[in-house]
Formats: structure tokens, sequence, C-alpha cells
DNA sequence: CTGAAAGCGCTTACAG
DNA sequence: CTGAAAGCGCTTACAG
């Protein structure tokens, strides 16, 4: 049974296809109002509903929007999806999801599937290995933009397209006084992988504002960008300092984590090794991750709007100028500081 | 910039289109092998990325699975989504996903657009107000059904479509049992919307197995299926039960929220009070949210699979004859216990 | 304002 | 094995 086309409403109210097609989606002027209803009756009494690939094909627009992120099931993910997702639907656009799992074969898979199915636009969220893309999908995004597809970087900008970035730098380098301001004296940090640019400016922001008042970290330790890249570096990390449950008569050091993810495992590796937070070893994450709301100790960190993040990187995937002209936002972190950095009298 | 047509590649390979057609699209036998290798050849020079608007419009196939949560940010269905996303890459499908945010206008929104848009099937993830869908959805879905496409539920099954259902009933018992097992004897229910056959059932097969017993609840509140609904069911029922804290003489009750993330609220809501888990009053929830790794105290709850559980929808989505027969998978449940309701001596 | 017709980029019987 | 041609369901100049 094939479902109601245009044509068959067409017939019904006695017009033209063509006629048709104009009241129940084209834009203009409505043709006279008894036709229209006769029109929009027919299509109700039918229960007709466009075939959005054939007037994609029509259009050579799809109202497609493709989002790729690292994981989707990462609350950090998750939440810029969710942003993605409203700024779309409110848009009138369809988003279309893909989950690397940080495999880079399925990141390219991921975007040739979306320039094949036409998307509109395609959102990259996630910090990549090196400074780019590597040949084969540069040269397919080059063609994409080409052909009118838009592309949008959630993090570090790469050399097309346009990108939301994170303050990172300047943001930890808040966070850095802050701590400070707190009494802070000894620091350790717990970075990412080299190459992933949001974790080098979030360390080098951090160090630097340290260096600013002349403290230098004790240690410096890189882990995977998970939790569990969290938690073994964390274990590292407290034998470097060899840190022991109850040393109240020192004041503990402060670890600064470069992501919230990273910085729960952490506090997870501590109390399987009796540490407590704060009370023999701070800690401070970045992102405000929802999550985070009820966790326990509560953590200092760097809230990101990471649903304003989706949202922005929608607005401008849909915004051609914006596209073209490369644009480039920069979204502020707000420094929050909860119980893990607490530094109690003794 | 047009995109590079099929045509394009047919005439600099030297043949026709429709062999071109079949060498890179189709399935059967492939054409002579030189005349296959000359337009692969082709294709490859010219970049081209077949236009999948236009093979679905041809075929009457779209690749398409459309995936719609209650709130992606939210854990239990981020997870469930990582499922679908990754079962439907492997089978050459892509997802299209809307997150209503629980608007039930939104929803229907939703399920209209990727009729529209032509998905081949699609996955309703998460509980309904009353036990099926409103009229109109019904009604567009039955076209839907009628057109070739199919419908899988995650829950409560619809009057139609497959459907994929967690164990809530069984599973709730033998969490019962368990925390029986441990010497719990005075339980609470934090419930949820009553017209909700997921909360429902877990209700029901929690009191119904300590009445086994014996047992009955002290008291049952329903809150919203939500982190803020376990909040403020959280302090209500502190209220009714008059808990205070560090009685350490009494055995503290022992609670039942039917999601993790309403127990989670609880929590919230009680440590603001004082009240410390588990010495002041137990709980355990249900789901098994990969969030509760890092909680601390540790949850009871129930495992679900979640991203198994997206795994499955998709399998049923691409199996036409599980679709028409309706077919309806259940998943076990697992007891996990963990601090959250250890009883300790005094 | 309305309609006939071409076109969007593919696939697929149907002949050869 | 290969090609000419019709068809998938729309939109949109172009005429009227």
């Amino acid at each position: 049974m094939a479902a109601v086309r245009l044509q068959d409403v067409a017939i019904r109210a006695g017009v033209s296809q063509a006629t048709a097609s104009r009241v129940l989606n084209g834009s203009s002027r409505v043709p006279g109002e008894g036709v229209a209803d006769r029109v929009r009756a027919a299509a109700a009494e039918l229960g007709y509903v466009a075939n959005a690939q054939a007037q994609a094909l029509a259009r050579s627009s799809t109202g497609l929007i493709g989002l790729i992120v690292h994981d989707i099931a990462d609350p950090y993910f998750s939440s810029i999806a969710q942003g993605v997702q409203a700024a779309a639907r409110r848009a009138g656009k369809l988003v279309l999801l893909a989950s690397t799992q940080r495999d880079f074969d399925i990141e390219r898979e991921s975007v040739s599937t979306f320039i094949s199915h036409r998307a509109d636009a395609i959102i990259l969220a996630g910090s990549r290995q090196s400074g780019d893309l590597d040949r084969d999908l540069e040269k397919e995004c080059a063609r994409y933009l080409d052909n009118g597809g838009t592309v949008v970087v959630i993090g570090q900008p790469l050399s097309f397209g346009a990108a939301v970035e994170p303050e990172n730098y300047a943001a930890s380098a808040q966070l850095a006084h802050a701590l400070l301001g707190q009494g802070h004296r000894d620091f350790a940090v717990i970075g990412g992988p080299g190459n992933i640019r949001t974790a080098v400016d979030r360390r080098n922001g951090f160090v630097e504002a340290l260096a600013t008042h002349g403290v230098t970290p004790l240690v410096e330790i890189a882990g995977d960008f998970s939790r569990d890249g969290g938690f073994s570096a964390a274990r590292r990390l407290s034998a470097a300092l060899d840190l022991h449950p109850g040393q109240v008569d020192n004041v503990p050091p402060c670890v600064f984590a470069v992501t919230d993810v990273m910085a729960i495992g952490a506090i997870a590796a501590w109390r399987q090794l009796g540490l407590a937070v704060p009370d023999d070893v701070c800690i401070a994450g970045f992102d405000d991750i929802p999550t985070l709301r009820d966790h326990v100790p509560g953590l200092s960190t760097v809230a990101l709007s990471l649903v304003d993040i989706g949202e922005r990187a929608v607005r401008l995937a849909l915004d051609d100028s914006a596209t073209e002209s490369r644009a480039h936002e920069f979204v502020p972190g707000r420094v929050i500081l909860r119980d893990s950095s607490v530094l109690r009298r003794v």
C-alpha cells in the first residue's frame, strides 16, 4: 500500500500538482482561499505526509544537520547533543547522530555518510588528535564545502569551517587564581594527551597563571581523556607525591584535572587508596558536567554551558555567512569552587 | 559548484549510467572486470559520493532509523542511544535523533517528521503516559506501518509494533527479596506517575514480593520520573516517617525508588536534611545508570543493560518478521547490592 | 493566480 | 553483460 502522494491530493482537490505543492509547502502568497482550503482539506482527508526525500532532491536542501560526537553516553557530549537537538528542532531541522567511540575510522565514515545524505551542515564535537583532520577527510570536507555544505567544529577550529570554542586557556587561568585565593600553594596537574589542544590549552592556562605567582606544579601526569584515564593518572600521582591518608599536619596539594570526567576518576582512585578529598588531597576539574550536581564531594570546576554550546553550533551551522567567514565564537567559562578544594584549618 | 553525479562518472568511464550504478551500488554480479575497474577509477578521480536522497527515492528505502527519547542528556537515555547508534552503524543505517524533553507535542511532531523523512523504522524509548499513544499519533503510525514502516517501543508495548521491555515486575521482586535477605523489615516506596506502566510495574513487583513475606510498606509516595521528582518525594517521605539524623537505636527503613535518577535525587534531599545513607535511611534504585559507578554512597539497584537494550531495539527494527508478528522481547534485570542498603550492626 | 513540463540524481525492470 | 527509458515524489521557472 503506497503512501499518499501530492498527486493524489491534487486530484482530489481538483487542482494541479503545482498548486497543491504551493499551498501545502510553498512559502509565497497562498492561492485563492477557496482553492487553498480545498487542497488542505484533501490533504487532511487522505492523510498526506510530504516525502521529505523527494523534497530534498527537488530543493537540494535536506533539512538535516549531522552531529558527530566521541561518545553519546558521556555526559559532556549528551549535554551538547541536547542543545544541538533543541536548536535544530526550533529551526525545523532534523539531526543525524553519530557516536564514534573515539575511533577515527568511524569518524571518517560518519562524515562520508552524512555527506552522502546531503546533510545541510555537519557539526563535529570533541577535540581532535592532531591540529587537523587527516588528508582524506579534509579533501572530502573541502568538496562538501564547495557544494554548499557547512562545517562547524566544537572545540579547536580546523583550517576551514566555523568554530565555537570554550575559552579554555583563560578559564583555566581564572581557576588557578581562584585556587591560589583559597590558600593553595602546592599544585599538581592531571593533563590529557599532548596532541589534543583542549587538554593542552587548559594545562597551559593553569600552569602559566601559577607561574605568574612564582608557583610551579610539583608533578604533571598525563592520562586518557576519560574517567579511566583520570583514575590511573591519579594512582601514579599519589605515588609520585607520596600521599598518605590522614596527614593532617600538611596542607594537602591541589590537583587540577583537565576534565571533570577525569577528576571523578581520580577521586575514585584515591577513595580506593583511602585518601580523602579534600582532607588528604584537593582537586578541581573542568566542564561542570550535569552529573556533578549530585557528586560527593562537590567538585570545584569551570562551568561551561554545554547546552548553550550546542545551540550556538547550530546557529553557526545555519548561518551561511558565518561559515564562509570562518566565524569563531568563544564561550566563557565560570569558576565554581566547591568542597573538593576547600582547605580546612588544622 | 554542483556535486559529481553518477552520470558524470558514467561518461568519464565511457559506460551507461545504469552500468555505473550497478558497479558502484548494485548488489548482484559485478560487470566485466575491466568495466568495473574503469568505473571505480572514474568515481575515485571525480570524488563521487552517491546522493542518498536520490537513492532513497528510487529504492524507497532510506536507511534511516528514527530514535525518540525523553531526554538525551539523561544517562538512561544516552546509554540506550549509544546502543542504538552502534547497532545502526553496524547495519549500515543512520540514526535520526529526537529528544522530546517529555513534551508530548514534541513527541508527536518528531514522529511526523521521521515519517515525513521516510525513516525505515522508528524507535520510541521511554514510557508513555497512558496505555497508548493519543488518537492522532496512533492514526499516523498505523498509516506508517501500512506503508512498510516499522515501530519498536522500548518499555511498555503499544497496541502495534514490536517491543523490548525490561522485566520490571520480576526484577523488582528479586530486589525486594534481596533486601529482605539483608535483614530489612521496614520499607517505603518512592513511585512514579500512576499512568506510567514502568513505574507501576516496578512498584507492584516490589510491593507484592514484600507481601509474600507479610510485609507492607510504611509509606508510598509518588514523584516525577526525574531527579527532582525523587528529591521532593524524599523530603515528604522523611517527614512522613519522621526521620532524624543519628537515630542509631532504630533499624533504618529501606526505601525503594523506582529509578536510579530518582534515588539520587532522594539521597541529595536527605543529605541536605542531615540524614545519612545508609545509617539513617537506606535506599535502592533501578536501572544501574553508568553514573552510579562513581556515586557515593554506592547505590543498590537493578542493573539493566541499557546499551544492549538499544541494540536489541535496532535488531527488531530491522527484522520485518519481528515487527509484523509484534515481537515482544524481555530483558532481565540483575540485582546489585551496594552500600546504600547495608544494615550496620548497632 | 494556476498549470504543463522539465528537472533533482538515482534504480530497475525490460530489451537487446 | 549492457543500455535506453521510465519512474521514485517533489519543486520551480516559464507561460498563460
